[in-house]
DNA sequence: ATCGAGTTGCTTCTTGGTTAGCATGGGTCG
DNA sequence: CGACCCATGCTAACCAAGAAGCAACTCGAT
């Protein structure tokens, strides 16, 4: 999918974006790649946007996030991650990819919906198996999502309380594998659970906070945890 | 389902994308393959592509990707990977894939979204001027509103936070004259003011309850609260 | 107004995907 | 057996991207 330029610089912004919290200028990539001249940049980033790698903001200095890596490259970088069994890994981002993005509300223009496929139930501490399957659909604004792939969760539990997200709530994801600090994610941690909290890095460590005292911060190395998505809307229903 | 070209250019693919993260192109195959025309490539991964193995973007330099691989290929290539992870992970991708479909909004979806006109903000003491004029609109899923007249109100204010409903959240409230207690409803006090608050009556008086021990719980005779309206939808955009 | 950062146009060279035409060996079907 | 389809092979053009460089332009923030 990827041309090696293109994997090398998506790489590359991963990293710094892992280390820095903020990517890298087109100056930076330029440097990095060895390059006399931003432009070659602009267009490889222009390639991984097309191929749905990263988004972006045009005109926006820095403003771009990794929303995917290849596999090629999660398991270069990701090694530590136990063994587990292959298909539930799988249960997560590839494929459910066609899902979202392209949802251009096309008649229905400003007014659009976009069904969003409800992947199950999260909470502190749900296996994964549980995102990934569809239960059903719901229709959320089109305004609410913007570009890239989103799903939805409904809320189980009260871990997220104070945060306003409530038992029984909906949340619209938008699926990235980055984040930042203070971002409600949701992330999977140890390959083994998923959760929605809020999302805060401190070198090498990761906090995950629950927005309700009863729940204790949890702190992990950053090989044990990896972001799923990002909280980007909640629906209720009374 | 494959010839053994096929399947012998499938499995190139597969090793080079998991050696180098990076897909052959069409001369390295021919190399691979032992060809010396890369037509013959092409027309092999048109037929990969028709049978649903791999995927691909036309025009582009190397991007294609494996989607699934045959059973037999699976079996040659799995042994050593209960410590791996990656491609494996391809293995059942294909088959939740079709969820995608869904996500045209076209019709269908038109149908589940309704406009709602935002009326202005409320919080504990707006004069009801405010909810008189439309901002704007918002789309709203279907489901959320059912009977009746409904309109929304963008919250202002931290009164109702403990309910979940923090400022800036748009909610979705259907138009009536009564309530239960324990609703949490919009109340035109003394024809003064519009509050978006918990609603509890006793005999004749009425308690507006916000959900915040910051703000008190404020006594009405019931003749001069006037409920607007009832909270049944909440949207919130991150 | 100015600086930093992203965007574009244009050029050049290389890499890589697309097509058309023609040919061969295997099967399948009357 | 001959007609025909299909998978393959090969040649040869052809053209579209990828990659790089330089420079000018523009947008957003200060």
């Amino acid at each position: 999918m990827l041309t090696k330029k293109q994997l090398d610089l998506l790489e590359f912004i991963h990293k710094r974006v892992q280390r820095d919290g903020v990517p890298p200028s087109f100056d930076e990539m330029k440097e990095a790649l060895d390059l006399k001249s931003k432009s070659g940049i602009h267009r490889l980033i222009t390639a991984l946007e097309e191929r749905g790698f990263i988004r972006r903001l045009a005109h926006r200095a820095r403003a771009l996030e990794i929303v995917k890596l290849p596999d090629a490259l999660e398991a270069k970088l990701g090694q530590s991650q136990s063994s587990f069994k292959p298909q539930v890994i799988d249960g997560d981002r590839p494929d459910q990819r066609p899902v979202a993005a392209q949802s251009l509300p096309t008649s229905g223009a400003a007014a659009g919906v976009i069904d969003l496929p409800v992947m199950g139930r999260i909470a502190a501490g749900v296996p994964i198996a549980a995102i990934s399957e569809v239960s059903h659909n719901v229709a959320v604004p089109a305004a609410m999502v913007g570009k890239g792939e989103h799903y939805a969760l409904e809320v189980k539990g009260d871990s997220m309380i104070d945060a306003g997200i409530n038992d029984g709530d909906v949340v619209i994801i938008r699926e990235t594998v980055t984040a930042d600090n203070g971002d409600i994610v949701v992330a999977l941690v140890e390959d083994a659970e998923a959760t929605l909290k809020r999302y805060r890095r401190n070198g090498n460590a990761i906090a995950l906070e629950a927005a309700n005292p009863a729940y204790e911060t949890r702190l992990f190395r950053d090989d044990q945890v990896k972001v799923q998505g990002r909280l980007v809307g909640l629906i209720r229903s009374y």
